[in-house]
DNA sequence: TCGTTTACCTAACAGTCGTTAGTTAGGCGC
DNA sequence: GCGCCTAACTAACGACTGTTAGGTAAACGA
C-alpha cells in the first residue's frame, strides 16, 4: 500500500507524489482528523499539488475515501491471516487467539494509517461509499468468525459463547483503543497481551487458589 | 434534560419547540447522521423553524453541540450512579459491577440520545468543543476509577489490574456497541449480562470444572 | 391600552465545498 | 525534431455553510 514509484523514482514535476502518494496522504489526513474536515484542497496542500489536479488520479472524493477504506481492511485482514497461519499446525487454541488479537491491534496502531483511518472514519461516510466497503469488510468478520467457531469447537472457548456477538465484541473493543491509545504509555504489543488476559480469563479474583 | 414546559406549555408561535426542544432535535440528528452532516438549516427544519431563528436560542453552533455532549455525559453519568447508590449497602462487589455496567449501556442505547450523539460525535467536533466537555467526562471517569479502585481493593478483583487501562477498555468496549447494536436482535440488558460475563469471567473454556 | 419581552421571520454576507473545462510543460518513442 | 502521454496547472461554477442585521407578531405585566 505504500511503495510508491515501483522502478525509478518518476520525478517528472516538483512533487511526484502521484496517486499512491496522494492516497497515503488522503489516509494520514483522515486518520488525524476525521472526514468531515479534510476538504480536496486540504489533501492537495499537503500533497504538494493543487485541488483540481486530484481528478487526474481520482474521478470524486468518494473515489479516494472508498479506496482508503478499502486498503484499511485488507491490510489488517493480511495481518490477521498471516499472523494465525504463521503459527505450527497443533499450536493451542489460546495462542492462536492471542496472536490474532495482537495482529489486529499491531495494524490498528503501529502499522497503517490506512486501518485506523478506517476505523476512525467509517460511521462519517456516506452511506454509498459505506455501502461499497461492506464486501471487504464481510470477507474479514468471517476470518474472525471462523477463527472463533474452530476454537469452541475444539473446546478452548466455552460452549455457550455466541460467536457473532463475540466476534463484534472483541473488535469493537479493539478498534476503541484508536480514541484512546499513547504509544508513550506502553506499546501496542503489551496492550494486546493485557487485552487477550482479561477476555480469556476475566478480572474476577478466582475462588481456586 | 427532556420535560420541556415545566408549567403551561408556552405554544406562542406555531412550532413553539423552545430551546429544550432544539436541542433534543440537534442531538437526535448528531446520534443519527454524525456532526458534520448536520448544518444548522437541517436542526431548524426539523424543528419546523428557519435557520436563523436558532441564533435566539444559541449563540454558534458549537454552543449547541457542547450542551449536548455535556448532557450526554451527564445522563449516562447520574445512570450509572444512581444504579449503584440504590444498591443495598451489603451489595457483593460483582453486582455492583454488573449494575454499572448495566446502567452504562442503558443510558447509551435505550435512554438517551444525548449520551449516543456524545459517543457518536466526540471525535468528529472541534478541538476547542472537545475541550470544553473534557471536565464532564473527567468527572465520569473519575466515578467509574473509584468504582474500580474499590473493587479491587475489597478483593473482587484481581490484584494485578490497571484500574486506568481497565476503565478505558471497558467503557470504549460498551460504547463501541453503538456501531451495531440492534435491538431486535436482542436487548441492552440481555447484552450488558453478555458483556459482563465475559469481562467478569472470560471466554475460555476452564479446566477445574 | 400600552410597552416590553419572547420567539420567530426574511434576506443577505463572506467563505468553503466538490467539481469541471481548458491549458501547459516535461519526458519518451519514433 | 515531432507527436503523444503524463501530471500537473488556472479559473471558475453552483451549492451549501455558519452567521448577522433588522423586521414582525403574539403574549403578558402594568
Amino acid at each position: 500500500m505504500k511503495q510508491t514509484t515501483t522502478n525509478k523514482a518518476p520525478e517528472t514535476a516538483r512533487s511526484a507524489v502521484g496517486r499512491d502518494g496522494v492516497l497515503d496522504i488522503a489516509a494520514r489526513l483522515f486518520r488525524e482528523q476525521g472526514y468531515g474536515s479534510v476538504s480536496l484542497r486540504k489533501i492537495a496542500e499537503a500533497a504538494g499539488i493543487k485541488a483540481g489536479s486530484i481528478y487526474y488520479h481520482f474521478g470524486s472524493k468518494d473515489e479516494i475515501v472508498a479506496a482508503v477504506l478499502d486498503a484499511g481492511i485488507q491490510v489488517v485482514h493480511a495481518s490477521m491471516r498471516d499472523a494465525i497461519t504463521a503459527l505450527p499446525a497443533d499450536t493451542d487454541g489460546e495462542t492462536v487467539l492471542r496472536a490474532a488479537i495482537r495482529a489486529h491491534l499491531r495494524a490498528l496502531l503501529d502499522v497503517s494509517d490506512y486501518t485506523s483511518a478506517n476505523v476512525r472514519i467509517f460511521g462519517q461516510v456516506p452511506q454509498s461509499v459505506r455501502d461499497a466497503n461492506l464486501p471487504t469488510r464481510r470477507a474479514y468478520e468471517a476470518e474472525w468468525d471462523s477463527l472463533l467457531s474452530q476454537l469452541k469447537k475444539d473446546g478452548t472457548l466455552k460452549q455457550d459463547v455466541d460467536v457473532r456477538r463475540l466476534r463484534l465484541m472483541l473488535i469493537g473493543t479493539l478498534n476503541a483503543t484508536l480514541d484512546w491509545f499513547d504509544p508513550d504509555r506502553g506499546s501496542a504489543d503489551a496492550l494486546s497481551r493485557t487485552y487477550a488476559d482479561v477476555f480469556l480469563n476475566g478480572i474476577l479474583q478466582r475462588q481456586d487458589t
